[in-house]
DNA sequence: GTCCGGGTTT
DNA sequence: AAACCCGGAC
């Protein structure tokens, strides 16, 4: 179809990608042949099984990619395949997540359902379109479209936030998601979704991070890039977390953990795992636990039992 | 000790 | 718009 931004595209100071289209083509070439030349060696790199892509995704997005080869290696072990996985104890996953540290509980649970719906729904044969994708349990744009074109070479362009930052240095493009969508779009060639979304994060991962290395990692796009010519590499603005440290994720998480190794728990005797200055009356006590716990059992990762006297967690 | 990363859900 | 995690780099 043809698009309505023309006006948008016509304004002047409109970011853009060269206007020869042979130069676009040289940008992807040039992109492309750096990237095959010579990269991380990431042992997902070497997969196309949707399951196992999906794992090390669902991964990366919260984690140092150190930990994740070692995770990610050891959950395939344990759970091989989507049908392995879905089989399992949503709290033998949690176990597992917690265990290896990577954080944000609530992803081994969303793993865990897509893994059902797999299985369940399409008959242990992964979708293959980045729509069909998203219906997954904790599958988004972002996913959807790494693991369709990783697996399925079938995806649209990604855009997170390693692309954001290099559109945004070398095209200027505008710090807005529209404008990032369609760039990376009328960037990716056509059907190549595998190597162009592995090549570009990789850019942004390795010579366009936080503080660039345009010369040490010999960009490709250095003749190019807008950030390179003008000495400007403000990078697209990262919304700021609150404070982790006595955060009530940083103890629901130590809650998971400590669960995790015992049955179950009551409160009272949860309480000291997880705070040293924990005492039943006091400031943080067992009211404290109580609602942190509950919260935990919304989400369905806790269960509690015993809730007259004496309530007892475990992990669900 | 301080800073850093980052997509999905509700 | 807000909540969610934790180790490693500096």
């Amino acid at each position: 179809m043809t698009d309505g931004d023309a006006s948008t595209l016509d304004a002047g100071d409109a970011p853009a990608l060269p206007d020869d289209p042979e130069e676009v083509e040289a940008v992807r070439d040039a992109l492309v042949e750096w990237y095959e030349a010579d990269h991380r060696d990431f042992p997902w790199r070497r997969t196309h099984d949707p399951y196992e892509i999906l794992v090390s995704e669902v991964m990366s997005q919260q984690t140092q990619l150190n930990r994740v080869v070692a995770a990610w290696a050891d959950f395939l072990e344990k759970w091989p395949t989507a049908a392995a996985l879905a089989a399992a104890d949503r709290s033998d996953v949690v176990s597992f997540w917690s265990g290896h540290s990577l954080g944000y509980n609530n992803r081994a649970k969303y793993l865990h359902e897509a893994a059902r719906q797999v299985t369940e729904e399409y008959g242990g044969e992964f979708p293959e379109s980045p729509d069909e994708l998203s219906e997954l349990m904790g599958v988004g744009p972002y996913t959807a479209n790494a693991v369709a074109s990783f697996a399925f070479d079938n995806g649209d362009a990604v855009v997170d936030t390693n692309v954001k930052r290099v559109l945004h240095r070398a095209f200027d493009t505008p710090d807005d998601d529209t404008a990032f969508e369609r760039v990376a779009s009328a960037l990716m060639p056509e059907g190549e979704s595998c190597v162009w979304n592995n090549a570009i994060m990789e850019l942004g991962g390795v010579a366009c991070g936080k503080t660039p290395r345009c010369d040490e990692a010999g960009c490709p796009w250095r003749k190019w890039c807008h950030a390179y010519e003008t000495g400007d590499f403000t990078a697209p603005d990262v919304p700021t977390q609150p404070e982790f440290e006595g955060s009530r994720r940083q103890f629901r998480g130590r809650i998971v953990r400590v669960l995790s190794e015992y049955d179950e728990l009551a409160l009272d005797e949860l309480g000291p795992k997880i705070r040293v200055d924990y005492s039943p009356n006091g400031s943080y006590g067992r009211a404290w636990l109580q609602e942190l716990v509950s919260e935990l059992a919304d989400d369905e990762l806790v269960e509690i039992e015993d809730w007259d006297g004496n309530p007892t967690a475990k992990l669900r």
